[in-house]
RNA sequence: GGUGGAGUGGCCGAGAGGCGAGGCAACGGACUGCAAAUCCGUGUACACGGGUUCAAAUCCCGUCUCCACCUCCA
């Protein structure tokens, strides 16, 4: 059983095939840091961390490189309106972006390259293009370098886009173009940009494109070639098009593989800033929980649009909750030994799910499979049964960013973590009325404990070993 | 105009020719002092109209509706 993929560019599943066995090199494109977060942006994060985490789960060496955007226009007009420098704009919400990763259980890649410390591996992949005439500057002074995308012929290869058939633009401002669909590789200093805002090329003063940035920063950690390269499907065209366009042109193979995921919406509509839909995930993560929202963003297909509700976010919670539920009972009634939810407890059928294009849907079922047989063992009493289960539940978990035991939660489990002793000590003295009272079949006095202490946000519940409580979430 | 994607039971959400993925909710039952949790059970879903086939949610033709990209966008 091997991996296989959605590949955007052949628009179908294939298999896949790293470069070097066993070793797997993934460029994805990140935020560009003008503000917060919102929950779409971090599904992009949350999907390429579950393949991350499957590929390394099923005996792959990862290289993972995700980019900071720290330079582009969107930046420099926050920021003025901001009243603060456009570096110090960019580094607050690079800020909120690393806020929200680490809410959502994402592994900080293995590199994460800002663009604004990458401009003279810029200035050579420009150098290169305009050498071998699929670059130009432009005509009009204004220091602005633009890809030419005539000299290229395999333009639209990744995105099916044909230049011919493209919708003329709008603004129809050549600026200095040869054709209007020629795409910046550098953007000249304007009179009124920040004077930090620029640097020196062989073409005068300025700044870099987008699309540019992250060719340059791909070759430069992961090399001419390499295996996969991920963004949100809104990327595809012009974005990774270009990419591929400039980095071909350059004489390097790129990527092997694209992958792209689909949408956050919110009544059918794609979640995004123009239109103001956006849903802040640090708002979602103090209601429902990080493993809560991560839950319901890396449950469904990476590439399905999924539906954002509060129904959908407390679906997601009530899930967790059945899993936790079971892991609470497991860790009390079938220990796991060390080492037992290692990915040798994965079981065949959620690896066969996530070896094909990433199913995570399918593999929950398995999940919940697993979860049932659980509770099934633990109520007959089959310990050997039960761990076998409890172990597989957490190596699947393991596997999608949700095991409540791994260092990445230890924080959001400290929460609650911290004071649990405290809480025990207080409810401890209160449980034991509750029992002395129902021992003498006081129903009342034992119901009235109960109902005290759920108005505070614990829920007692009454088990063969005895009471236990927990904090409802 | 060009290029893609989607319409599945009360809801979310998989699947892609033949055994009802899974979850949430609901209802009945077991367990419980009552609950909670858990387990057992209950649903004849695939936008519409044709067609192909022994068999279609899945393939083909047509229709409708929605979404996205072609400009910054995860």
């Amino acid at each position: 059983m091997s991996f296989r993929l959605y590949d955007s560019a052949q628009r179908k599943v294939v298999d896949f095939q790293p470069l070097q066995p066993g070793v797997v090199s993934i460029y994805c494109c990140g935020p560009t840091v003008q503000s917060a977060p919102h929950l779409g942006h971090i599904r992009k994060e949350v999907n390429f961390d579950v393949l991350r985490r499957w590929l390394e789960a099923s005996g792959h060496r990862v290289t993972m490189v995700t980019n900071v955007t720290d330079i582009d226009d969107k930046i420099l007009i926050k920021s003025a309106e901001a009243g603060r420098p456009w570096w110090a704009h960019a580094y607050l919400f690079e800020g909120a972006f690393h806020e929200a990763f680490r809410a959502l259980g994402v592994r900080p890649p293995t590199y994460e390259p800002r663009a604004t410390g990458h401009v003279p591996e810029m200035i050579e992949l420009i150098g290169v293009l305009i050498d071998r005439g699929h670059a130009y500057v432009a005509d009009d002074s204004s220091g602005d370098v633009y890809f030419d995308v005539k000299s290229w012929p395999a333009y639209g290869a990744l995105s099916g886009m044909k230049v011919d058939e493209m919708a003329p633009a709008e603004d129809a401002d050549p600026r200095g173009k040869r054709d209007p669909r020629d795409f910046a590789l550098w953007k000249g200093h304007k009179a009124g940009d920040p004077e930090t805002a620029a640097w020196e090329t062989p073409w005068g003063r300025g700044r870099p494109g987008w699309h540019l940035e992250c060719s340059a920063m791909a070759g430069k950690y992961l090399g001419d070639a390499f295996d996969i390269h991920g963004g949100g499907l809104d990327l595809r065209f012009p974005h990774h098009e270009n990419e591929l366009a400039q980095s071909r042109a350059a004489g390097r193979p790129f990527a092997t593989y694209w992958m792209h995921n689909a949408w956050v919406t919110q009544a059918g509509e794609k979640m995004s800033k123009s239109l103001g839909n956006t849903a802040d995930v640090m708002t979602a993560v103090r209601a429902w929980g990080g493993r809560a929202v991560r839950l319901y963003l890396a449950g469904p297909h990476y590439r399905s649009a999924i539906e954002l509700s509060d129904a959908s976010l407390a679906e997601a919670a009530a899930q967790l909750a059945r899993i936790d539920s079971f892991l609470d009972r497991a860790r009390a009634n079938a220990p796991l030994p060390d080492g037992a939810a290692s990915t040798e407890a994965i079981p065949p059928a959620f690896a066969a799910a996530m070896d094909d294009d990433l199913g995570t849907s399918a593999a929950m079922a398995v999940l919940f499979g697993t979860v049932k047989e659980g509770n099934v063992a633990l109520e007959a009493g089959n310990t050997a049964a039960a761990v076998r289960a409890h172990a597989a539940v957490k190596a699947m978990l393991g596997v999608l960013g949700l095991d409540p035991d791994a260092p990445e939660w230890a924080q959001e489990a400290a929460a609650g973590g911290d004071l649990t002793p405290v809480v025990d000590g207080l409810v401890a003295a209160l449980l034991e009325q509750r029992q002395q009272a129902r021992a003498r079949k006081d129903w009342p006095a034992a119901d009235a404990i109960r109902d005290q202490l759920a108005t505070i946000g614990l829920k007692v519940e009454d088990t063969p070993n005895g009471p236990r409580w927990s904090l409802e979430k």
